[in-house]
Parts: C-alpha cells; structure tokens; sequence
DNA sequence: ATGAAAGCGCTAACAT
DNA sequence: ATGTTAGCGCTTTCAT
C-alpha cells in the first residue's frame, strides 16, 4: 500500500476521463485500441495496479475462496490442497485456508466469513455443518461444495470417493490371499466416512460368509497412535486376527509399527492393509497395500465444481461427483503362514 | 453476500446517525453504554455483520497474511501452517495460501498481491526474492517475514533454525558410534539451506580428522525418489559408506527403502540420519534418527513477528531469530558393524 | 455524545 | 468512443 497511482492519475495523465482508463484496462471493446493502448502503457509506465478492496466492494466480489478442513496438519489434505490452489490460481482466485479442529465456533465462523465477503464461495471438507444451523436443506443456496466426506440432506453438491467399495475391495483382496480373520481398524465412528469404510469391511465378510468375531472391530480415531493401541488391543483377543483392514495409512502405520514391536512380522504373520496411499506409503517398510484416492483430482474437481456455480452454472444437479478409486498392492500383505 | 442489513439499516432502526452505530459496533467511548449496548442488540437481531470490502477499503487494511511456499504439496510446511494460522486466527487474520512451485512468475505475483491490497503481510518461506527486484535490500520496508529458509541480504526479518550446527551434530552422532565412511545426500546446491547442511557434514568430518572421498557427496533435492537414486550411486562407489546423513526425512525414506532393497540392513549394515522428523519418521522402520526442527513454533515465531510488524512494531532489528533443533536419536543409526 | 458529510478507489449506468 | 456521475458500505474528520 502506500501511495500508489489510482486511476485518476492515469486519467490524468493520458488526458482521458477515469471511466475511459477503467474501460481500457479491462481490454472492454468500448475503446480504441489506440488509446487502450496508450493507458495500458501508461499503467505499466506508472507502475500502476488495481486496489482490490476498492475493485471488492464495487463489484461484490472478492475472487477468493476458503478451503475448510478439519486438522491443516494433516498429511492427508496436502494433495488436495495442491489441487484446489492450482484450480483456483488459473482462474484468478485466491485461496483462504480455514481450520476448525472440529470446533463449532469456528465452523461458524468460516460460514461468516463468507457472508462477510472475505470469500466469494467455499470447499469444505469437515464432513459437517455448523451446528444450530437452519433447517435441512437451507444450506443449499450458499456457494459451497463439499469435498472428500459427505454431508447427508445438506442438499450441497459433493465431490467424494466410493467408500464402500473401496473398502469392500480392500478387504476381498485379504480374503482372496486366503485369510479368515481380519480384524477391521476404523476411524471415529460414527462419522459417515468411517461407517462406510466399516460397513465396506462388513459387506466383504458377508459375502465371503466370514462372521466378525467379537472385538474385530476397533474403533481408532485416524491418528498414528490409535493404530498401535487398536492393534494392541486387537492382538490381545484370544483368538487374533491374521490380516488388518484399517480405515487409514496413519493408523496402519502405527499398526505395523506395532506389530513388529510385539514381534510379529508383517506380511509373514499379519497383513495389513490401509486406506489413502499417502505418498510415504510406498517406502514404507514393507511397503503399504492401500487404497489410493486421486486427492488432486478430488481438488480440482471441487474447485472447477465450485468455480461454476459461482459463475452462474447450476449447482451439480444434485447427483454426487464420485472418483474413482484403486486398490494398489505392494508388500504389507501376503497369504496367512498357517 | 445477496441483501444483507447495512449499518444504515441498523441506523434507521435505532433512530440514530450510521456514524453512532459504527462507533456502538467499534465499542468507542463516545457512546453511551445505553446506546451502544442497543444497537448491538439490533445488529444481532438483525444479524448484521460488517462488510469487509468495504472496511477494508475505508481502513486501506485486509486483515490477511500471506503464506508462500516453494510446494503446498510438501509435508514438511504442515505444521508451520498450522502454527500460522492458529496465530493469526487469533490476531483476527486470515491467511492466504500461496504456492511457487519456484516458478519466478508467481513469486512475483504474490509481492503483487501485497501491494495490491490482498495481503497486509506475507510470511515467505521460498528462500528467494522475485527475480529482476529493485536492488539489494530495497524490499526491507515491505511486511514481510522470511520463514524456514534464509534470504541473505535483504535486509528482512528472519526466523529460522541453525542448520549448520544441527548437521553438524548428526554427523557427530555417527562419528561418535564410530562411523568414518560417512557419506551426505545433501539438498538441491547451491540453495542456501542444502549448503548449510552439506557445510555442517563438512565441519564434523573435518573436526574429526575425516576426509571426504570422492563421490560421497550426492546431490539430491529433497524428493523421496532423489534419496534412492543418491542411495544407489553412493553404493556403487568403491568403497560405499557404513552411515548416510541425508539432507531431509523424505529422502532418508527414499535411501531407507534403496538400502532394504540392495540387500543392506539398516542400522545394521548402514545408518541412516534425517533432518525434519516429519510426523512418521517415528513409525518408519527402523524410527529414524533425525534431526526435528520446532515447525509449529517457527510458524507461530514467523507470523508474531509478522503481527508486530504490522502493528507498526520494529521490524526485529536485524537479527534473525534463531530458534533451536534437536537431535532425535532412534533406530536407523548404530555403531558400524565392521 | 451525536450528526452531517466527505471520501477510500473503483465500476457501471446513463449520457452524449 | 468517451465523459459524467452515482454509488458500493464503511470509517472518520469536523461540527454541534
């Protein structure tokens, strides 16, 4: 900031009027190209540069948008971060990092921030909306996509993955390496994610005609250390499992991590299986079977899904935007040694 | 946005003038606590909320920092972000993402977007100024916090770590379990923080009366993949190291995973140093030795001294804050087996 | 303690 | 094709 040259200086200058200068540098067809020119040279002669806060309360809009996660510091957004930006930046918009940490006030207050202008339109991905909201369905009309977890009757459009089948695809390749007792590692239950990945684990064991002992299904919390705890508590079972499906690369990493501490060796006694491929995955040791959600597309997909409705387009219909995901197999996971 | 009440609709409503309520809204001692407290009853039955266009053009502030980083995508910056933006929530800022990629387009970009009114401040952890800038220390009067890296000369604000003492104690710990073939895979030279790490190895070996064979510094730049590649051209030398200080975690996985798959046994045939302690360095097999950096306090450090600034505070008095490092001594470094 | 009025820098009618 | 003018919604002198 400072004392910067306005439009009135290069109005000035050129001898023109400010109406002519603002024509001229939005390239508006209403000028000639000579004297479109001269200002756009004169601009750059004088270094000259929009204020946007002006640009902002003229135009009510502030080419920004807010992405909202749940925990910044989780690996698991970056890609999607990565994708979103480069989404945004192409189309001229700036990105506002929210956090709420799963805290109610500042779910809210990213909600505000919108209405406030701070941001023309918003990618959640907390997997909720703020409490004491409106009534179901009210939601709808604010420019916002849902990314990654889904919001049931928000009646937002959404960008996600197949939960459920991609778990129930993990878990059948441990069923077809020969294994019967998998022991499932899920997330926070019951959020919608983590009982689809649950429920992915369960239809597989139906189907396959396995039942879930009792005590299979432990209930972690996505984080690096509920992985070792559930795995502990999973092998302290009288009869445990051969084979862990669980709900994501973290806690598997600290399920592995554990396992090799209680001597048990991966994939020799135990497979495991994860769910992300966060990028260290692969060299990891042994590296991790996982399944891969394509976190950039879902990035950009949602960026490009909300840069439409803000320019207009429809809200998605109201059909879910589902990407595809992969099973990819690498050394955490072999056939049971019995 | 769409309709929403204006200070002059609270106005009409409490039958005084917009510069009253704007004055109750700002809490000014020149109002009485009977008005104020009725006209922030009407906003709230009205639910007002300020524009921030139009305060922001009023004000000539933006209530927003600038986060740049060379790669949003790399985990490394989790939780400096996280620190920066707990920080500046609490100041009542915003932070703004932005992502280099090292390209020196949007480098500038983003110094445009300071100026332009988008940013009040920027916390820049590229290490490098927009290319073809005015002359040497001419962007010291601007907001702007260099973080992580070190941009010598420029007359900014630094908060940082002292990377050479830092690899100079990892290589120390190899020497002191008895290492003498030490090799480096350092950072992408002649980037300031890959030379500073690569001098650190250079200081403990030369301390220790070791010379540095040909070919043991590789030079890799800070990928998982670049940590292989290093790893398997240090061991086709002739006489392969027994200890590796790598220049980052994400290439110590990379040399890590190599090793494992030449055959070798880490610690046992060869240790392996970090520098960063991501998050899962301690569930990587074996838990990596490393060197953590304080990442959430070099965030939180960046974007106070960001504040002061703003607030008209000195801008740090040249000295770079130097905040401390720590060697995390685990699994992948033990004494040479030969 | 309150009001009237100016103006932040820009865009977009509405003239011409 | 260009100029005139009226705001966008807020904060802040300057009066009273």
């Amino acid at each position: 900031m400072r004392d910067r040259p306005k439009i009135k200086d290069i109005a000035e200058k050129a001898g023109v009027s400010v109406a002519t200068v603002s024509r001229a540098l939005s390239d508006s067809a209403l000028v000639t190209a000579e004297t479109r020119q001269r200002i756009h040279d004169l601009a750059r002669e004088l270094n000259y540069r929009p204020n946007v806060s002006a640009r902002n309360l003229r135009t009510r809009k502030s080419m920004a948008v807010l992405l909202v996660v749940r925990d910044v510091g989780n690996p698991f957004y970056l890609d999607i971060l990565k994708g979103v930006e480069a989404t945004a930046r192409e189309a001229g918009y700036a990105v506002l990092m929210g956090n709420t940490e799963n805290d109610p006030v500042r779910e809210i207050e990213y909600f505000n921030m919108l209405r406030d202008g701070h941001a023309d339109g918003m990618i959640l991905m907390t997997g909720k909306l703020p409490p004491g909201g409106n009534r179901t369905g009210s939601w709808s009309h604010l420019p916002v996509v849902v990314a990654l977890e889904m919001i049931e009757g928000s009646g937002l459009p959404h960008v996600q993955v197949d939960n459920v089948r991609a778990a129930r695809e993990a878990v059948e390749h441990l069923i077809g390496l020969g294994h019967r007792r998998i022991a499932h590692i899920s997330g926070p239950v019951p959020e919608p994610m983590s009982l689809y990945r649950r429920e992915g684990y369960r239809l597989a064991m139906r189907e396959a005609g396995l039942t879930i002992p009792d005590g299979y299904e432990a209930r972690g919390n996505f984080l690096l250390e509920s992985g070792q705890d559930c795995c502990r508590a999973l092998f302290a079972l009288p009869a445990p499992p051969t084979a862990l499906f669980v709900a994501n690369d973290e806690m598997a990493y600290g399920a592995a991590h554990e396992l090799r501490r209680m001597g048990h060796d991966v994939p020799g006694e135990v497979s495991v299986v994860g769910f992300d491929d966060l990028y260290l995955s692969k060299a990891f040791y042994p590296p991790l079977t996982t399944v891969s959600q394509p976190r950039a597309d879902i990035g950009r997909t949602a960026m490009a899904l909300l840069l439409s409705i803000l320019s207009g387009g429809s809200r998605a219909g109201g059909e879910p935007i589902v990407l595809p995901t992969a099973l990819n197999i690498r050394g955490s996971t072999a056939p049971p040694s019995a």
